[in-house]
RNA sequence: GGAGAGGUGCCAGAGCGGCCGAAUGGGACGCCCUGCUAAGGCGUUGACUGCAGCAAUGUGGUCCGUGGGUUCAAAUCCCACCCUCUCCGCCA
């Protein structure tokens, strides 16, 4: 959510800096919200001017019950009265503004960070590391498809997955099964030098999934609980990022670092058919994801080793990679600053992306109300508190990375050899063949 | 799911419908005292928000689990919901 005071200093400013996202609709719902807000402080003032009133009437009357004189406090109670319903009136009015700004304010997406590329769609994505470790032609073993070596190696049994849940849903076996696994214990063990482990719930409130930026706007894209009022998490991203809502946290505690490994369930409304051969797009994957609670000054540095550590991971599977970053048309509701990292998936023939690391500002703390409080130079805090800033990452997304290990080191032979930093999670299983 | 108890400030805990943003104790911070430490004394100690001000700040409003209601006036009365604890039931 942005900051409502930001359209009272400076309009023009967040306007033109939401324009560059390229869609009309915003602005003119960011001139709604200007136009509520005015409206929404005009009926406060009356309105708490009437409260003060009636308040200090209210003690009037109490004095004079007190000492006897009632006729003069049923004067007062009558006056109380008249000033009361027209505060009530007032309030409902106000009730009615401030929802109708705060539901104007949930829809408005992220201010763009100024260095965040101008573009129109993912087309304008400029690269900005790599291509790392890409071949200029790849050999004709390595350019097949991994849901026909996969299925042909017994690793992947998607028919019998769809038969269980329906279409877009995977299921991987044996070998695949322990490959998807040792990825997710790869992904953790490399991230475990500064991130606390954190196995979160995948069923999550609404509150929860609000603070992140993916209700109201985007709940065709959440699967929704509705008789217990719960959502499977998108992302653990969901549940990591309110892990802190309606806290203060110390500024020298900052920044905050967790990881979880979790399930992620997306509805895909709209994409079926759209990229969901094989492993590319399910509706159930696993996946490890970084976040971090920072400071405004943390915020940079920390994105940049997000990235890094994004790349590491696919860079330490001898995948080729290269690193994106998201330009203003393509980025997401809630982001600030966004990179993707893409893994060249030689069978497919084409980029997957396999992590995309977000600065959010404090788009999501603003939502979810996570403060902290600031340090000053002394060392002691600082009076006021302000809202953090959240950062997140996938570490390491299973299914396309899995895929992209199938089709880069499939053999001639059609067997499919296990990256070395895998090896100790596979259970001694150096090259994984037909059974 | 059933029965009972409870949700108050950083923590513990009191609170008659008006004098309650809230006693008291603890903690934290500052100052005093002491050679140092301990003990003791004094003081400070919430968040959100409207308006005014460059600002320090001033001045209104809101917040005692959440949302409604009664009243001139609600932490206090009424209703619904949520959460916690104990017992029962169910269960990996």
């Amino acid at each position: 959510m942005i900051d409502v005071r930001l359209l009272r200093t400076d309009f023009d400013g967040v306007r033109a800096a939401l324009a560059r996202r390229g869609d009309d609709a915003i602005l003119s719902s960011l001139d709604r919200a200007r136009d509520l807000d005015v409206r929404s402080r005009e009926i406060i003032a009356e309105r708490d001017d009437l409260r003060a009133k009636v308040k200090s009437i209210s003690k009037d009357v109490g004095m004079l019950r007190r000492d006897g004189k009632v006729d003069e406090a049923e004067a007062l109670q009558a006056d109380s009265r008249a000033l009361g319903e027209r505060e009530q009136t007032l309030d409902a009015e106000y009730a009615q503004v401030a929802d109708a700004l705060r539901t104007e304010l949930l829809y408005i997406p992220n201010i763009p960070h100024h260095a965040a590329p101008d573009g129109a769609s993912d087309a304008d994505n400029p690269v900005v590391r790599g291509p790392v470790g890409l071949l200029d032609e790849y050999p004709e073993h390595q350019r097949v498809p991994h849901w026909e070596t996969a299925t042909d190696l017994g690793i992947l049994d998607n028919e019998r997955a769809v038969k269980i849940s329906g279409a877009m849903f995977t299921m991987q076996r044996g070998a695949g099964a322990t490959l998807a696994r040792a990825l997710c214990q790869y992904g953790l063990d490399l991230n475990a030098d500064v991130h606390e482990e954190i196995r979160p719930p995948s069923l999550v409130t609404t509150a929860t999934l609000t603070a992140t930026g993916q209700l109201p706007k985007f709940a065709d894209d959440a699967y929704a609980i509705e008789r217990d009022d719960l959502w499977c998490v998108p992302t653990a991203e969901a549940s990591l990022t309110s892990l802190y809502n309606d806290e203060i946290l110390a500024g020298d505690e900052l920044p905050i670092r967790v990881m979880a490994f979790s399930p992620s369930f997306r509805r895909e409304a709209g994409s079926a058919g759209r990229d969901t051969r094989g492993m590319l797009r399910a509706h159930e994957f696993d996946k490890v994801e970084m976040l971090a609670f920072a400071r405004p000054d943390q915020a940079p540095a920390l994105l940049d080793d997000m990235v890094d550590r994004a790349a590491r991971a696919v860079e330490g599977l001898g995948l080729p990679y290269r690193v994106i970053e998201i330009c203003t048309g393509d980025m997401g509701q809630s982001h600030h600053r966004t990179y993707d990292v893409e893994v060249w998936a030689p069978g497919a023939g084409t980029w997957l992306e396999v992590s995309s690391v977000s600065w959010f500002g404090d788009y999501q703390a603003r939502r979810g109300n996570v403060r902290f409080r600031p340090v000053g130079d002394d060392g002691q805090p600082v009076k006021g508190t302000e809202f953090v800033h959240t950062l997140n990452g996938s570490a390491l997304a299973v299914p396309r990375v899995w895929a992209a290990i199938v089709e880069h080191y499939r053999n001639p032979d059609g067997s499919v050899t296990v990256p070395d930093a895998l090896r100790p999670y596979m259970r001694g299983i150096d090259v994984i063949t037909a059974s």
